[in-house]
RNA sequence: GGGAAUUUAGCUCAGUUGGUUCAGAGCAUCUGCCUUACAAGCAGAGGGUCGGGGGUUCGAAUCCCUCAAUUCCCA
């Protein structure tokens, strides 16, 4: 057999993926004889393509089901998409637009055929993108989050906390987007500095010939809705006005003039219109001083009748033009330039509306209390933690969730209205209609009810996600099935610290109300992906690269180690296309030290004399690494678990092991060192399988034929045994020789095929003649003898070791010379340290006898040190 | 305006209770090599006042204060 000097991932890639597939080896199903270890995924909305978020996500998922797979855990990673309303709801108004078809024209039920058809075609994009990337879910358990029982499931939550009173309507000052016409909780809006204007306009006072009082304002088209205006109550210039009543310029309504504290001296004129409809803060003043609300604007952003000017033109336009208006009626005192923090809408970009609108509504102050808890004490920890602070505030300070939205692509919410104003809540209209009729004691029919035209949050849906997905219908029956039993709680969830608020504490939240029971054990936070720029990457700023392209151009576990070679906890990926670059090169590295092995010739005949040392060593070396490995798991430092094992295979196996024991060329090896060779390679392989899927299940193959059974992806992992730290450490000291034998070939231009006789002068010689062999072999040394020095040969230490190679040519004496002056010099200051701090009688009284002992090794090691250079010096002169 | 996080080599980051894992890793850079597994490679080398300043301590990248820069959350 021969193998291609490079790998080629794409073949293997499709050919083992179909052999996982085939075979069921993602499908996980009850099995109490097995350990469950489950994942559901953060469900990618039906709208997306797979971005780089996605692949650093799901490759970290990925990772973390194929290793509890291997460890002989019942692993179960449950997929799935999102119906994210108001994206998609977007999506298919602008596919209807495109044809010619406008929303308004067409009803509820022919949007949604539309919906359903674009989501049927597109919906799972993503999900089929994954599969290249290599995600072991279990595929036949892919879930919607509009699936008709987990509709259901939403559906009996929010019945459920209707009843309970923890749901109730209300009016409120919403988040609205006048283009998208629907309200938006807080979190989805952006703030961004503008530049506008603070227009000042006088008001006349109702009753006096020519006095004025004035106002700034950044939004004068709302003047027509004053209900008051206002001064602080500690504000001397306007006492005076107390009781007395302002007029609107234009319209000319007299409004009373009110003192409350909220208003702030120092800002604008010191009086401030009040408007309740269209401000927060003014709506809280009505409250206090029961001002009339006048609305004057309409859902679409145009003034409304009750303006009685500038009726049907829209907001930013009527603000031009009042500002021209109340100029030409003499009452424009000024304009000002002026930067303001205003509102947008995070999907359309529209100014966001203060608007008083009838919401449903979500209680959240009892029913966080668990979810608050249980990351406090980390019953749920965080990774990385400083994420519990965040999560705290928000907890602490939460406000009531607004889970309506006007749109048409969701769950419609389940309350029916009644002709005699009242309305009921409940799962279906004939539910509805037998309370109603019960309640009221009417006899309604079907066709007099009328249910609530909008749907619910999109989040209202996904926070049941680690729930519904095993068993939507708990929620109805109160029943667990017995996945729910089984796989519940979960065990990690891998998602993005944006959503931490939005989904994360929401999970938890719905977790504790309807489990009792937390949702998950582990949240890991990745990063955000960002170009060299630092900009977040995404679609419409062009800056990021395809992930199916670059799968193709460097491999599906090229790029998965790509993306884990830099990504911490927690924190931002930069991402360059050098890491995935290293990754692919990183599988070419393993291929070759495969081919490598698999091409040597094996001869029984041979006994194992020399290669010992060398397999012990690996033993020990591999011991320790994978403990190392097991540590950075278990704190989820992913990318320290790779970066360990990058080094064990690269520096440990391939540049230090398999030169240590590769045969002359064309010359055979031992039976008993390529076995061992063989088995080391193939624990490599299990533990990169997390990593790199594809190839390792392809070099495992090759190394035999095997069966399904006995397929990488569900072998055991390997486990860490005990190991012989003093080999590691003297094996260190005998690598650090061969470097510095490399060292002096380099620095002198000779050629590596060029064989030393090295002399050692050392009080430990033990040690460099269990890795003699090793050491001729890697330094490629003609002799290794022992003795006190060699006169006129090139020198160096290791240690308190000296080391001697004579040369053919004459060495440079003075520059060997220099050489020794400035290590003793430097040795003699790094002592000089140490004993100032032995003299120290603080030092030596504060300070641990264990620190003190380290001194003192130090001390005497320096000493010696300095010994062996001085005589060398010495011998030179 | 309130709060939090971050700042260590050219880049991206480790560095746990203050002391040998203490100044590290990977990448990048430089030098020499197409040495029969691998140039997607091999061998070697250089590179940092641990953001600035002050303090506590026998001892500070690590603890405290202060200033600065960056980022995020909330208003």
């Amino acid at each position: 057999m021969s193998l291609s000097t490079k790998y080629n991932p794409s073949e293997a890639e499709s050919k083992w993926y179909d052999f996982w597939m085939e075979n069921k080896l993602f499908s996980s199903s009850v099995d109490y004889n097995k350990e469950p270890y489950s994942i559901v995924i953060p469900p990618p909305n039906v709208t997306g393509v797979l971005h780089m978020g996605h692949m650093l996500n799901n490759t970290l998922q990925d990772v973390l089901i194929r290793k509890a797979r291997m460890e002989g855990k019942n692993a179960c990673w449950v997929p799935g998409t999102d119906h994210a309303s108001i994206a998609t709801e977007a999506k298919v108004v602008a596919m209807l637009k495109e044809k010619g078809i406008d929303k308004k024209s067409i009803n509820r039920e022919e949007f949604l055929s539309y919906a359903w058809e674009w989501k049927e075609k597109y919906g799972g994009i993503i999900l089929e993108q994954l599969k290249k990337l290599g995600a072991s879910c279990d595929w036949d358990r892919t879930k919607f989050t509009m699936d008709a029982d987990l509709s259901e499931a939403v559906i009996s939550v929010f019945v459920d906390l209707h009843n309970k009173g923890k749901i109730y309507r209300g009016i409120r000052m919403v988040n609205w987007d006048p283009q998208g016409k629907t309200a938006l909780s807080d979190d989805e809006v952006i703030f961004k500095e503008i530049q506008s204007k603070l227009y000042y306009i006088n008001y006349k006072i109702e009753g006096s010939e020519d006095e004025t009082l004035t106002i700034a304002t950044t939004r004068p088209e709302t003047i027509m809705a004053d209900a008051a205006i206002c001064i602080n109550p500690n504000d001397s210039r306007f006492a005076h006005l107390k009781g007395k009543k302002a007029i609107i310029p234009l319209i000319n309504r007299s409004i009373p003039i009110l003192e409350d504290d909220y208003v702030d001296v120092e800002f604008g004129t010191g009086c401030l219109k009040v408007t309740p409809a269209h401000d927060v803060n003014d709506y809280e003043i009505g409250i206090r001083h029961k001002l009339e609300v006048i609305d004057i604007i309409a859902d679409d952003g145009t003034l409304n009748e009750k303006a009685q000017i500038l009726v049907g033109e829209d907001r930013f336009i009527a603000r031009k033009k009042i500002a021209k208006l109340l100029k030409e009626a003499g009452q424009l005192a000024k304009e000002e330039e002026y930067t303001s923090n205003v509102g947008h809408s995070e999907r359309t970009d529209a100014v966001i509306e203060p608007k008083l609108s009838l919401q449903w509504f979500l209680k959240m102050e009892d029913i966080t209390k668990p979810a608050l808890t249980a990351v406090m004490d980390d019953v749920i920890a965080l990774y990385p933690p400083k994420f519990k602070n965040m999560y705290r505030s928000w907890m602490d300070n939460v406000r009531d969730w607004c889970i309506s939205r006007q749109l048409w692509w969701g769950h419609q919410i389940p309350a029916f209205y009644l002709p005699n104003g009242e309305y009921v809540v409940a799962k279906t209209a004939e539910e509805a209609l037998v309370v109603a009729n019960e309640k009221y004691g009417e006899n309604y029919k079907l066709a007099d009810l009328k249910q609530d035209e909008d749907v619910l949050d999109t989040w209202f849906s996904s926070w049941l996600w680690p729930i519904s997905v095993f068993d939507p219908n708990v929620f109805a029956t109160g029943e667990k099935n017995e996945d729910l039993k089984y796989y519940y709680p979960t065990n990690d969830l891998v998602t993005a610290p944006e959503i931490l608020f939005f989904w994360v504490a929401r999970m938890i939240i719905a977790g504790y109300e309807y489990m009792g029971e937390k949702p998950f054990r582990n949240v890991y936070l990745t990063g955000i992906v960002r170009d060299k720029q630092g900009r977040k990457m995404s679609k419409s700023l062009g800056n990021s690269p395809d992930p199916l392209e670059l799968i193709k151009i460097y491999g599906a576990d090229g790029v998965r180690t790509g993306m884990l070679f830099s990504s911490p906890a927690g924190n931002d990926l930069p991402f360059d296309e050098k890491l995935v670059e290293q990754g692919r090169n990183f599988a070419n590295k393993i291929w070759n030290a495969f081919r490598l092995i698999k091409g040597w010739e094996v001869d029984s005949s041979i006994q194992n004399h020399q290669n010992q040392t060398a397999i012990l060593w690996y033993e020990s070396r591999f011991n320790q690494a994978l403990e190392e490995i097991e540590d950075h798991f278990s704190k989820f430092r992913i990318s320290d678990a790779l970066m360990s094992t990058y080094k064990l295979v690269w520096d440990d196996f391939c540049s230090w092991y398999l030169e240590m024991i590769k045969p002359e060329y064309q010359k055979p090896i031992d039976l008993e060192t390529y076995e061992k060779t063989l088995a080391f390679f193939e624990k490599i392989m299990k533990v990169l399988h997390p990593f790199m899927p594809f190839l390792t299940e392809e070099l495992w193959h090759q190394i035999k034929g095997r069966d399904v059974k006995n397929a990488l992806i569900v072998s055991p992992w390997p486990k860490a045994d005990e190991y012989n730290q003093g080999m590691i450490t003297d094996a260190a000291q005998v690598f650090e020789v061969v470097s510095q034998v490399r060292n002096i070939r380099a620095s002198k231009g000779i050629s590596p095929k060029e064989a030393f006789a090295l002399t050692i002068n050392t009080q430990s010689p033990d040690l460099y003649k269990s890795f003699e062999a090793i050491l001729t072999k890697l330094a490629n040394l003609e002799s290794v003898s022992y003795g006190d020095s060699v006169e006129g040969a090139l020198s160096f230490v290791v240690k308190s070791d000296e080391f001697f190679i004579p040369l053919n040519e004459s060495i440079d004496v003075e520059a060997e010379k220099e050489n020794l002056k400035k290590e003793i010099e430097y040795t003699k200051g790094f002592l000089n340290g140490v004993v100032k701090k032995l003299s120290n009688e603080r030092f030596v009284n504060n300070a641990p006898d264990q620190v003190v002992a380290i001194e003192k090794k130090k001390q005497a090691d320096a000493e010696a040190k300095i010994k062996t250079l001085e005589d060398s010096l010495a011998k030179l002169s």
